[in-house]
DNA sequence: CAGCATCCAAAAGGATACTG
DNA sequence: CAGTATCCTTTTGGATGCTG
């Protein structure tokens, strides 16, 4: 199902990292920061099956891949990144809340 | 992180249950659909803890426990609602994408 | 009804080493 | 550079049985 594969704990920020435009391989690591090579390679394969992300090879070596997002990336990218924005909005009042609802259990 | 917690299986899926109005503990079981009643468990406390739900307890026998949206669970459902309906109306287009990247590989 | 506890299986993810 | 392969750990989820 698409659900799990934007799911999953990358495919949401590897489709993100792509909005400001293409990169490689090794840019699309950095930036995305954390993952490992398996999970990239792992993830960009469903998101290239499922066609929301393009892959491109410059014949040269060694080899240059570049992947940018295709016209369904991009148009999921948009509700994706109103997501991602109201959570780094709202993150200090989930922090918050946590914090309140945890005192309040302590005091039993 | 509070994107783990929408982003788990069940989590976006149990807000978006509640988005309607309010529903007790078997109601929001038979909505989702397929979770266990540990998952349902579960994930309520961590919406509970993270200030997204509200939890109300009428004090008859047996107990009559409900769920209902707390504000920033209300606000968080709209980003959410926005992602479910774009996969709802473009999971079509997704498979199109598998099938065809599928035969162009089954043909190597 | 609304749960919690326990045990178990499956999936996701990470570290490391290696290749064209 | 752009990956694969292997092995291992962690996380997630489900089934079942029990309680106030």
């Amino acid at each position: 199902m698409v659900l799990e594969h934007v799911r999953g704990r990358w495919g949401m920020l590897i489709l993100l990292a792509l909005q400001p435009g293409p990169l490689r391989f090794f840019e699309l690591r950095d930036t995305v920061g954390g993952i490992s090579e398996k999970m990239l390679s792992q993830n960009l394969r469903v998101l290239l099956r499922d066609g929301l992300i393009e892959r491109s090879v410059e014949p040269v070596t060694p080899p240059r891949v570049s992947y940018a997002l295709a016209p369904l990336g991009e148009e999921l990218a948009v509700p994706l990144r109103a997501l991602l924005d109201w959570i780094a909005l709202r993150t200090k009042d989930v922090v918050a809340a946590q914090r309140r609802h945890d005192e309040a259990a302590s005091r039993r």
